[in-house]
DNA sequence: AAGCGTTGTGTGCACGTTCACAGAATCTGA
DNA sequence: TCAGATTCTGTGAACGTGCACACAACGCTT
């Protein structure tokens, strides 16, 4: 039953309180849940709300609160990888579910270009977020580096090296190191990788797990660096490195993507998984399923890395120092089919 | 060379004013791009605004303006599947490219329960956004009545019968119908559909088309009806079908990860692709080129579908009325290996 | 009956911007 | 030299909310 009022300008604050005989403070109070409002006052305003249906201003009470209940998701990633990748909808909608529960609004900002970057620059420091969660930052970011100097309340999802701020991750050297154990201690004698992503700590670490796994026995020959997480350079990658060492009986590849493009050369070429080769991969995503065999592979809590991160910047928020030593989250070696 | 102004209180317009010798109006007009403003008066304003910081304040300028500059990309689907279709992630890639182009923002809003659905509409008339983009709704949907009745700017991606509102989508029914007919002009006798999501335009009109296409030859049978768009749907579809009908040489598959799990079936039961069975897909999405041997599938062109979105909704805003014909794009037949 | 705390209420100001308006300065042509 | 157009500038009002403050009403103790 909304009343004949002025359709062209929404009903304020004022109206409530001439509609329901009281002043626009009390009106106030009683939307921000204040004490001190009376019963009869209470009902009052209720139901003259509803009659001149009226629904708080966003700019105006930013406007006075100098907060937005607003927070930027930042993805610097290439368009197509956002779409390849799980992982970062995995982590996006663990963000957007954890900051709907406060009650906060998640804006989505695509980097892929300089240009791109000077718009995030711009809109962080606008005041139209209180603060950020930066996914897929490379070292010597500037996107990183724009947020240091901001001084905006911010989390990284993942520990881009040289930046000091707040981050949630995982150990993926360890993981890296665990997984590859897998191979060796399968009975595989030459294990080879397929890195990926070197321009990232995500992807130098699970090197470095390879590297930590092997110890003595790890041979730089057989480690085929690659750019992306992505089927296409795990198809290239798995071809190079047969080339470099046909001998070759396990691999550990940098993600599932590029493992399920290894395991369609392995099959092209005539290798049966895990029987001539054991392939391994990272992340436990969907591709880790869809593969046959399937993968044996690290399972990575995308969702809860999200949500980890909503937390602590909403902590960060309320007024909370940034923590910089980081939360790691457990991603354990799940056992399947292809090693 | 960020002056030594008060660190605590960001610059203001005032203080712009102050350092560069003019008034705030002169500023403000600068700042906007109006005429009328001195050379003299231009080079001081920006010096001024770097010597002092100044970053518009957004709340403020929302405020008298009555506009945002941000536009709600609203997703009703299950979490689940917002990860699993790239259909989604295309369009929100083209959304927020197409806005970003416009100098405006994107925000993510994933309806997925009641909760959700009552969050969204007090956001949309809050004046938190200037207009919506709505993916994947469904007829009746709580989301696009509180569209309507708010008379909010809104553009659909797809068109869900019963609501008045503009849109833009493809031809499910003709796509399907091509597409079928690829298998039916291959000579395939037993033509079966795993028909998905019946509860929207897309999955009806799917399988609309895959009616047209065989006309008389339809047999109510040889459809199976699943949930989702999902992998694990179609293997649970494709089960279901050759229990019933053993002797199928053709299916046509709601999506192309509805056929990826199709697929695995017949190869885990022994047959052929495309020899005992001709399988075609929808969506031509990432899956149609991993699976063995490649899906004949629609292309379908998702990142200009929000694209196309993001335009038409750009237009409403600046004034334009919503065109309730809607915008239909190509999805051209693309033949690979399946069928 | 006076003093005091608690609860409830109204008012004015501030937040930082845009916009309308009035007025100053400059330029044009007779 | 004066009238009128043109360009430029400053000022005061909004926009709709939250918050600090003053103050009214009421119960309780002394």
């Amino acid at each position: 039953m909304t009343s004949s009022a002025d359709p062209v300008r929404p009903a304020t604050l004022h109206d409530v309180a001439r509609a329901s005989g009281v002043s626009r403070g009390t009106v106030s109070r009683h939307l921000n849940g204040e004490r001190y409002v009376s019963e009869t006052a209470r009902v009052a305003i209720e139901q003259a709300i509803i009659d001149v249906g009226y629904v708080p201003n966003t700019a105006a009470r930013n406007l006075v609160r100098r907060r937005t209940q607003a927070v930027a998701f930042i993805v610097h990633e290439p368009h197509a990888l956002f779409l390849e990748d799980p992982n970062i909808a995995g982590i996006l909608l663990g963000t957007n579910t954890a900051l709907s529960d406060a009650d906060y609004q998640m804006v989505c900002l695509i980097v892929d270009s300089d240009r791109d970057t000077q718009r995030v620059a711009r809109y962080l420091n606008s005041g139209f977020v209180d603060g950020a969660i930066v996914v897929s930052a490379r070292e010597n970011d500037p996107v990183s580096r724009i947020i240091e100097k901001l001084r905006i309340p911010a989390v990284f999802v993942g520990h881009p090296r040289g930046v000091d701020a707040a981050w949630v991750g995982i150990d993926n050297r360890a993981a890296a190191a665990s997984v590859t154990a897998r191979l060796r201690d399968t009975g595989r004698q030459r294990i080879g990788m397929i890195a990926a992503a070197l321009d990232r700590d995500s992807g130098t670490d699970r090197l470095a797990g390879f590297r930590d796994a092997l110890g003595g026995s790890f041979d730089e020959r057989l480690v085929e660096s690659v750019p992306l997480y992505s089927y296409s350079d795990g198809v290239a990658g798995m071809r190079a490195l047969l080339e470099r060492e046909p001998r070759l009986d396990g691999v550990f590849a940098a993600s599932d993507a590029v493992a399920a493009g290894a395991l369609s050369v392995l099959h092209a070429e005539g290798r049966t998984v895990p029987g001539d080769v054991g392939l391994v991969g990272f992340d436990d995503s969907s591709w880790a399923t869809r593969t046959t065999p399937q993968l044996t592979t690290v399972h990575q809590p995308a969702a809860q890395l999200g949500a980890g991160a909503a937390a602590e910047l909403l902590h960060q928020i309320g007024g909370a120092p940034a923590s910089t030593e980081g939360v790691i989250l457990d991603c354990p070696v799940v056992l399947r089919e292809s090693a």
